[in-house]
DNA sequence: CGTGTTTGACCGGCGC
DNA sequence: GCGCCGGTCAAACACG
């Protein structure tokens, strides 16, 4: 990341959000991020909405991963601004069947919930229902393709969002992606571009667009997970950022985001939970984005887990 | 020649 | 029904 110019790193959980709750985003939040809500999309879940939904205040998130003033007057933009509980409940969504966030984070709160039932929710999602037609397995994704039996409504993948303050719009994450579109923001001078990772099989596609009202901060939304792990062919740096052990596939079937890579770390929760012990991180095999992390201080675990499902994180038996 | 990018056209959903 | 808009396709092109 170093190598890309990366200076700041966000986090970001998204989930795709009933009809009504994006409505909600759209309908009564100005700006996301401080991103006009058309270069943005509006079922985005931030940080304070996390915050929101657990006891930490937004000093800890601030602390947490460094986030500059004016990245904090970004933030807090959106304080004050409701969040229901159904909209904590679909950042759950996020990947994960568990719906721990608005209760106890370690509660495993059984699934049932989340994709499915916001599948049914979305009646008339507005972004978020793209059609997708390369997904259905048939690989009838042409022009005027209308593979989707009616009433069946596209399995939508979650999705994850990053700000990165970076000078490179397309940063490298390790995966190889194709280029298949490239569309002008509205009300932004900046295009979005449309990624898909060329591996077989992989669905995963990502969106990268530079914000509007921060140029310096690239958005970038991954949908769906890696159903594969890193190519082994890896150009870049990323070959060479990562741990061996950290390329292998997870129980996901690899690590489909940075952070996820991050979450995969083991011992990780001890290692925060004592700031002693953090210092020697640096003298073990530890992963760049770890280092951000403890560079910035990030707290406590309790954090990450918070605001990453519990399927992110894993614990040492 | 294989791979990736560019770019205009097309499609479907949604609001009016 | 129409227009807008986000997302996708695919031919043409660039590059190593």
């Amino acid at each position: 990341m170093s190598d890309h110019g990366l200076r700041d790193f966000y986090y970001h959980a998204s989930t795709f959000n009933n009809d009504h709750d994006q409505q909600s985003f759209g309908g009564e939040t100005d700006s996301i991020y401080g991103v006009s809500p058309s270069s943005v999309d509006p079922s985005y879940m931030s940080f304070t909405d996390c915050l929101h939904s657990t006891s930490l205040d937004y000093g800890s998130l601030e602390k947490a991963f460094g986030l500059s003033p004016s990245s904090s007057e970004v933030f807090s933009s959106l304080e004050g601004s409701n969040r229901t509980a159904k909209q904590l409940v679909s950042a759950e969504d996020l990947g994960s069947n568990t719906g721990e966030v608005t209760g106890t984070p370690n509660s495993s709160i059984s699934s049932s919930s989340s994709e499915a039932g916001c599948e049914e929710d979305s009646d008339k999602s507005k972004k978020d229902g793209q059609p997708k037609g390369s997904e259905d397995g048939g690989e009838s994704s042409k022009k005027g393709n209308k593979a989707k039996t009616k009433g069946e409504k596209k399995q939508r993948e979650p999705r994850f969002a990053f700000m990165t303050k970076s000078e490179v719009d397309h940063l490298e994450d390790g995966y190889r992606w194709r280029k298949y579109g490239q569309k002008a923001v509205k009300n932004s001078p900046y295009p979005r571009s449309y990624y898909r990772c060329t591996t077989q099989k992989c669905t995963v596609k990502k969106r990268v667009e530079r914000s509007f009202q921060d140029p310096s901060t690239v958005i970038t939304t991954y949908e769906g997970q890696h159903n594969h792990p890193l190519p082994t062919t890896l150009r870049g740096s990323a070959a060479g950022l990562f741990p061996p052990s950290m390329l292998t596939q997870s129980p996901l079937g690899g690590p489909s985001f940075p952070h996820e890579l991050l979450m995969q770390m083991p011992n990780y929760h001890h290692q925060m939970n004592n700031q002693a012990t953090a210092g020697s991180m640096f003298a073990q095999n530890v992963s760049p984005f770890q280092q951000y992390v403890h560079q910035h201080q990030v707290p406590d675990y309790g954090l990450l887990q918070d605001m990453v499902p519990s399927r992110f994180l894993k614990h040492e038996p």
